[in-house]
DNA sequence: CTGAAAGCGCTTACAG
DNA sequence: CTGAAAGCGCTTACAG
């Protein structure tokens, strides 16, 4: 019962193992009629290709790594990742590519896991989520030569492409229809000060709220848990000008933020309105619902996949700017009262 | 800049490459100083084992497979999952083992893709989660000889080691906690009904409540999604005689009802009593918090990881019955007013 | 203890 | 269009 191999088929077709790899794998080099035969004595046999044989002579591994820089918890409670890893694997598979997956517990075991990957040969190319400013992940990564795609930007990537999409917009749209609302005590509660598009956000919150001459705004940092949300929501609110509206730089942060408001008394969206970034299922759950700022996470996953799957192949790939993420308003926002 | 094999240690060494193979796997056959020698010019040259060329040779690939079997929404939103690959990975990553992943869409695929990874020789064994009753699966890799841990019990795993936990012990301690705080009625809103551990909860609750002489207990299936149990939580709020407790077989429901109790201005505990199973962070994010019943699960999956490294090496491997879910009560539970 | 060789299952120039 | 052969980078009997 050992697998059938090409060597197999060879004599069976009474051709060369040559001829075989020629024919399985649609090259010139057989006539149609030895290919035809080949090819089902291929699938009478039950032939698969050995990935091991195949990666030790076509030097391509058909896999593609992912290392996530997260803690466990926070890894398990934010759909993003599942999302995106849902997306990629839905155009890796569909081009017979694997995805291998690890999670690390911070940027330098990410990047020896990046070393270890490219030197074992395991991987063909890598992933890179959670650009953060002056990534030393980039420089990194383009000395080493590993076909990477950055997923996150603008700039900050290098040389290396990237697929993107901007935040400052969606965040000044969200400003500004709060704003609209009469909103003028607003609150941004970010997520990790290191990653890029934190900064990017924080920027864009600045600069909104200074154009519309909203003195008050402020932006307090947090590492995206529950806990902090709520922690942060606490503080926020027994100040004594506090916010009446509370941007949340994830999902799970609004919600624990809503959980605060509710425990405090206070009516949502009467006394304090609250909008959620990443705009996953959880955000419908709640009673009122959260408005929130969503975008298609596994079809953005999709074309980072497919783009590093043009980068593996040797293609010039460029950077990829996304659709920015879009406000979806519901029970959670509305006028002060 | 070519990738340093282990031909030119043995070259550099003076040496053959068997010794050099001998050496750098601690195998006896090479003498303490020639080794010492061999491993100072590998770590020198920065040298690492090709991992196709490792495969090919030793048959083995040092990967495990997963595939996950449910809508990407479900995957996203579930912590249980992302916590579950956290543990596996802490204990494969020790062991200088991989993750591949793949997201499929039912059970035929998922056993597609396990054929598939076994004869292209992309694993040396696989878990199995989402067990199911009389899982067709089982008989499957059992044939296969593919080596698997299944996750989930007890019984229906054939010949397969699995890694399991009694859910029908925590269900009925819910079910009587609930009732000494003078719940008559309460329901329950399970899970995907063609799983086993539905099965077992399910017919648990049947049994503690028929014992308890509560004749107005009900089980309804779901799916898990959050709309389910919003939709499930309406229907079983405006019925004439409602329930005052509801155990929801997973979190993201438990949320979802009380979103709903909220909605429909009913104050919990006061008119309903809520318990969750699976107690990840978002219990404690809402207002009241969930009771819920919970269990470490990273430690679960390394413990399955760990039998499934065990079972490819060859070992017999036997059932391991991990600690029973802890209920943790929180505010979400009391006496019916 | 060590060396030389075969072999894992493919791919790919290189001759015919 | 086809065949025979070398090679990918390891591991592992098999001789010395």
């Amino acid at each position: 019962m050992k697998r059938p191999t090409i060597a197999d088929i060879a004599r069976r077709a009474g051709v060369s193992k040559g001829a075989v790899s020629y024919a399985l794998n649609g090259r010139p080099g057989v006539s149609a009629g030895t290919r035809q035969r080949i090819l089902a004595i291929a699938e009478e046999v039950g032939w698969q290709p050995n990935s091991a044989a195949r990666a030790l002579s076509g030097s391509m591994s058909n896999v593609v790594g992912l290392a996530l820089c997260r803690p466990a918890r926070v890894l398990g409670i934010e759909p993003f990742f599942m999302e995106l890893i849902s997306g990629l694997e839905a155009e890796l598979s569909a081009r017979d590519y694997g995805l291998t997956l690890q999670v690390v517990a911070d940027a330098d075991a990410e990047l020896a896991v990046h070393r270890r990957w490219w030197a074992e040969r395991r991987v063909d190319g890598v992933l890179v989520c959670d650009l953060r400013v002056d990534d030393p992940r980039v420089p990194a990564l383009e000395e080493l030569g590993l076909p990477a795609v950055v997923i996150g930007g603008p700039a900050h990537t290098g040389g290396l492409p990237s697929v993107w999409h901007d935040d400052a917009q969606p965040l000044a749209e969200t400003v500004e229809y709060l704003a609209a609302l009469g909103h003028r005590r607003i609150a941004h509660v970010a997520g990790l000060p290191e990653l890029l598009h934190t900064r990017v956000r924080t920027e864009a919150f600045h600069d909104v709220t200074t154009r519309l001459a909203l003195p008050e705004a402020v932006t307090v940092s947090s590492d995206y848990t529950g806990e902090a949300g709520a922690r942060i929501t606490r503080r926020l609110l027994s100040s004594p000008r506090r916010p009446t509206a509370v941007i949340y730089d994830n999902d799970v942060m609004a919600i624990a933020g809503l959980g605060v408001a509710q425990e405090l008394r206070l009516d949502v969206p009467g006394d304090l309105s609250i909008v959620a970034w990443d705009d996953s299922p959880l955000c419908q759950l709640t009673h009122p619902a959260l408005t929130a700022l969503g975008r298609d996470i596994p079809a953005y996953g999709a074309i980072a996949a497919k783009r590093l799957l043009a980068a593996i192949a040797g293609e010039d790939v460029g950077d990829h700017r996304d659709v920015p993420a879009q406000l979806t308003t519901r029970g959670s926002t509305g006028a002060p009262r």
